[in-house]
DNA sequence: CCAAGACATCGACAGTTGTCAATGTCCAAG
DNA sequence: CTTGGACATTGACAACTGTCGATGTCTTGG
C-alpha cells in the first residue's frame, strides 16, 4: 500500500491514492492562501473582474482592511500561483490563475 | 446586490459572482481545515481506506506525528464538516464527507 | 473490581499570521 | 526637479496554530 501516484503535475485527487509527504505540503500551501476570508473575496473580484483583471485601486475598499494589508493579501495570493500581477504605469493589475485553481479544485475530486 | 445565492449549498463558485463577507468566512473555514499537510494526508488515507472508513488506531504511524498530534487534527477535520467520527467500541472510525469536500471543490468552480 | 489499551483533552511553548501606522519606491504630471 | 498619487515594504503587536508530554475518560477482558 505504498503511494503508485503520477508524478506528472502536483498531485492525484485526494479520494483515490494517499498523498506523499510532498504533495501534501504542495497542495497545502496552495489551501492556505484561500483559508482567510480577505483573500477569498479578493479572488472572487479579481476572477469576476470585467476583461478578467482588476486594479489593486478597486480593490481596497471593498475589502474594508487598509491598503498595506489588502496589498499583503493579494502577494500571498501571488506567491501561492493563485494570481498574477502587472505593473501597468502606476496602477498593478492582477488576474485569476484560473489553471492553478483547476489544480486544487482537482485535488478536492 | 446582497443577492440570490442559493441557500441550498454554501456559496457560489468564486468566478461566477463576488462573495459576501459571510460566504467567504465559511468558505475560508473549510480551506483552513485543508491548510495542513498533515490534515490532508490523514483525509486521503481516511478516503481512500477499505469499506470507506479508517480506524484512528491505523492513522497515527502513517503520519509521523504522537497521538495526541493526529488526534489534535482528526478533531479539526472533524469540525469543518470533512469527516465524520463513530465510535465503535474502544475504537474511533472516521469516513470522509464528499459533500462537504463537493462544496469546497465546487466554490473553486 | 482491576488492569490495560484506545482515544481525547489539557497545559505549555515556539512559530506563524493578520493587521495597521509609518515609511519607502516608483511613476506621471507640471 | 518637485510634487502627488499608487503600491510595496517594514516593524510591531496580538491572536492563532502545530506540536508534544502528561493526564483524563471510557471500554473491554480477566
Amino acid at each position: 500500500m505504498v503511494g503508485r501516484r503520477p508524478t506528472s503535475t502536483c498531485c492525484a485527487p485526494l479520494q483515490e491514492s494517499a498523498l506523499t509527504h510532498h504533495a501534501a505540503t504542495e497542495l497545502a500551501a496552495g489551501f492556505a492562501a484561500l483559508a482567510d476570508p480577505a483573500r477569498l473575496r479578493l479572488l472572487s473580484l479579481i476572477a469576476t473582474a470585467p476583461a478578467g483583471e482588476a486594479c489593486a485601486c478597486d480593490l481596497v475598499s471593498p475589502i474594508g482592511k487598509s491598503q498595506p494589508t489588502v496589498s499583503h493579501h493579494l502577494k500571498v495570493l501571488t506567491d501561492a500561483g493563485l494570481i498574477h500581477r502587472e505593473k501597468r504605469g502606476v496602477w498593478a493589475w492582477y488576474r485569476a490563475n484560473r489553471s492553478r485553481i483547476e489544480e486544487l479544485r482537482t485535488a478536492l475530486g
